[in-house]
DNA sequence: CGTTTTGATCAAGAATGGTGATATATGCGT
DNA sequence: ACGCATATATCACCATTCTTGATCAAAACG
């Protein structure tokens, strides 16, 4: 007396029935003949002795069994799914340079733990630079991938996330709000930040000036800080040092700004695909309003 | 590209050779032979192009992926066990009868319950009356089962739990200790509580007489939490309204008092067995002390 | 009504899985 | 070191199972 064991194959072929609610369409699905997945069915109720299906005219009806197979066989692939994609994901080995601007540092350390627990044999190697910077060397095949702030002149790659740039200033600072502004910018967006920045500044007709700047955010901590000056951050790179302000501050609204995934122009190796995937579902979700 | 399906019977050979750390092991669990195990574990590294074992010597190791694959394949397992043995439980059905003393019902309405979600086909019929009567309707398979307090004269039937008996008084009321002592006495046990009850006290030298007696703990309830009489309870009858008395009362302790099942003495049906395990595994935990 | 679509059934061929026999390797005792 | 006992891998063969294309019946559709 053998253990009795489902076959996952017969159960994929129930759900797709009940999915399409029709033998052909699931047939047509499953990319299996018409006949076979009728065969299947019987085959499905013939191994448990029981009667899933009627049929009124033409519509098939679940028994009480069925559906409650169903449900069954739904939790038994999805669990299935989960670990075959789990050990196939063992076997994507490889090694991979992304890019990143310095200051989107702080958006990746939990997408680069999963990544290592998904694909453990992937050895990932993180470099910096200036988003400008960093697409040359995606062009120039140095890096496999890079997430970036998408410049206006270099548009390729494919939008991740659009984040709004905001006005900060120092936790405890007032605004300094005084004509001209001083301004204190920074690189991870190269130009971009500052493009835009003037732009809308010029579009309100009030006069700045580029107070001070830095390769990355934590160069002008110290003076925003201070005080001394205001910056364009995204949401996402607020510290409990800096203090955002809003409409009421009277400063102009500021655009968002896109963030892009560059990938090497050949094509991209597995698991540069598998972390481009990552990075999308990850990071998809907020502040696309 | 059809979708990737584990096989299930492969992962039970799997975990067999785990569990018994050799193929001819687990090909004797299984009731295959041992090239059949052999090729089964190959099969499986082929479908999943993984390695899962090695060999030093003559032991198994299992990779870190083959570890892995066990996990998920446990996981699986346990969910295909449970799926089938739901769906094979629709199936049973039938009537059934189980006896029990009236005071005993208290202690399976969550049993019978779990039973109708297992088995929704099967129909259950419960009838009431004393222990003695109970099981002499069993033998005479006017009943499939009885759950009865263990007769000295009539020691058929499996134990499925112990329980100690206790005295017992109403709630607000201080122990009647007077001499003769005020007993009330019912049915649940027919003669069996009055036997111990009378034995334990005049083992003490203590004197006692019979103030009032019923059919059921019900009839008893005015009584006793009126404070008129003491009751011999099992712990698992104590309701709020009784207050049971422990040693500090002066009163002898008593014996346990055992619950038995007793089947009809035909092959008991496919419902009167799953009704019979699921008591003794409902059943079965607390008290035996 | 005739037409079309869908599902069931059947026979046949292909593929898969299990078995026994056999070869090979490992561990163990003398 | 040698041989024996036990475990594993491999192979060819056979039985069973699975898939398919063809065919038929029944239902929906116009």
């Amino acid at each position: 007396m053998r253990a009795p064991t489902l076959d996952l194959t017969l159960l994929r072929t129930l759900v797709a029935i009940a999915d399409t609610g029709s033998v052909t369409a699931a047939a047509k699905r499953l990319a299996y003949t018409q006949s076979t997945v009728s065969m299947q069915l019987q085959r499905l109720e013939a191994q448990l002795s029981l009667t899933l299906h009627e049929r009124e005219g033409r519509r098939i009806r679940f028994t009480s069994e069925g559906e409650r197979l169903l449900n069954h066989a739904r939790r038994l692939l999805a669990l299935n799914d989960e670990a075959w994609s789990d050990m196939q994901a063992r076997q994507v080995t490889g090694d991979l340079t992304l890019g990143i601007p310095e200051d989107y540092a702080s958006l990746l350390p939990s997408v680069f733990a999963y990544f290592h627990q998904l694909y453990p044999a992937v050895g990932l190697k993180v470099i910096c630079g200036t988003s400008a910077h960093l697409v040359e060397q995606v062009k120039a095949k140095a890096l496999d991938l890079a997430l970036v702030t998408r410049q206006r002149n270099s548009p390729g790659g494919d939008v991740i996330r659009r984040e709004p740039l905001l006005w900060a200033v120092g936790m405890h600072q007032q605004p300094l709000l005084s004509d001209p502004l001083p301004l204190a910018l920074y690189s991870p967006g190269a130009d971009v930040f500052r493009e835009v920045a003037e732009q809308a500044l010029q579009a309100a007709g009030r006069s700045w000036r580029v107070a001070y700047t830095s390769q990355s955010m934590a160069g002008l901590a110290p003076i925003v800080t201070a005080g001394l000056a205001i910056v364009v951050v995204t949401r996402s790179m607020l510290t409990p040092a800096l203090r955002p302000l809003d409409e009421s501050s009277g400063l102009p609204a500021l655009p968002m700004i896109e963030l892009a995934l560059h990938r090497a122009p050949h094509r991209p190796s597995e698991p540069a695909r598998r972390l481009g995937e990552l990075i999308r579902e990850q990071l998809a979700a907020p502040d696309q309003g």
